[in-house]
DNA sequence: ATGGCAGGTTCGACCTGA
């Protein structure tokens, strides 16, 4: 069972893009963020022709999550991420395909920091760890996967200060992120590749993909009784070239469909 | 220290993203 996670980045201008991907990697489930559309605009048939069913969370310009589920159909579980009924921003979808639950996000950038922005971002997380921790403890299978925009650490990030006063690197997030770990949560693609330098986006600026001067900004965590389950990973980074690319990579993981 | 790209909306000078 192949899991992708792709920040598209606007979807309705990026379609083309989507759809050749789709074709080419043939994901059984994919969850996507930045829509930047609304839901009247989701482009779902489109989709369904391309083998997909979705559900999926939009916002009007920001933000917007989904989870696509090829054969069939994924059973919506939750719009939003719980403990703050003023948040309207659209960050959060869950839905069960086959067996496990699958988990779109899209966590706040952050910036400016500091600033409301920041405290957003860190009471947003804060809201995920609380949640994550009510998922482990039903036992399920679940798959967390998004756009956290966290560099879990320094070998996340192109060597450069450039991104020294950036949200995306601070101590605050990069400690909710490992706690996260701590609670029994596995990066699956750092599992994978220990060593490896992983890259998932490269700003359009500055020439920063030309370059290589990436940053790890979107995850696939395992709840635990997922991680034996654990075949392969990787980032389909030749997606990042292509015209008319999003600024992020897919990254995708593949399970094995039973427990082993 | 700034601005660089891409796209959005308030249709054109702003804003966000990361």
């Amino acid at each position: 069972m192949k899991i992708a996670t792709f920040n598209i980045n606007n979807i309705r201008k990026r379609l083309p893009n989507l759809l050749a991907w789709l074709a080419e990697a043939e994901p059984d489930v994919v969850c996507l963020q930045e829509l930047k559309t609304t839901d009247r605009q989701f482009p779902s048939s489109a989709l369904e022709k391309a083998g997909y069913s979705s559900v999926w969370l939009g916002q009007s310009t920001w933000n917007g999550v989904a989870i696509l589920s090829r054969d069939r159909a994924p059973v919506l579980v939750r719009y939003g991420l719980p403990g703050d009924l003023n948040d309207r921003q659209a960050r959060y979808i869950e839905a069960a395909v086959d067996g496990v639950v699958i988990c779109s996000l899209y966590a706040p950038n952050g910036n400016p920091q500091p600033g409301p922005k920041f405290d957003y971002k860190l009471a947003w997380n804060e809201r995920l760890i609380a949640h994550a921790a009510e998922l482990q403890a039903t036992g399920v299978p679940v798959v967390l996967a998004g756009d956290f925009n966290i560099v879990p650490e320094s070998c996340d990030v192109y060597p450069s200060r450039s991104y020294a006063d950036n949200a995306l690197v601070q101590a605050e997030p990069r400690r909710q992120y490992r706690s996260l770990l701590d609670a029994g949560w596995t990066d699956a693609l750092r599992a994978l590749y220990p060593e490896e330098t992983l890259y998932t986006f490269w700003d359009y600026r500055r020439n920063r993909w030309q370059r290589n001067a990436g940053l790890r900004l979107d995850h696939v965590l395992l709840s635990g009784s997922m991680r034996e389950r654990l075949v392969s990973g990787g980032i389909d980074r030749y997606v990042r070239g292509q015209d008319g690319a999003s600024d992020h990579a897919p990254v995708w993981i593949d399970i094995n469909r039973k427990k082993v």
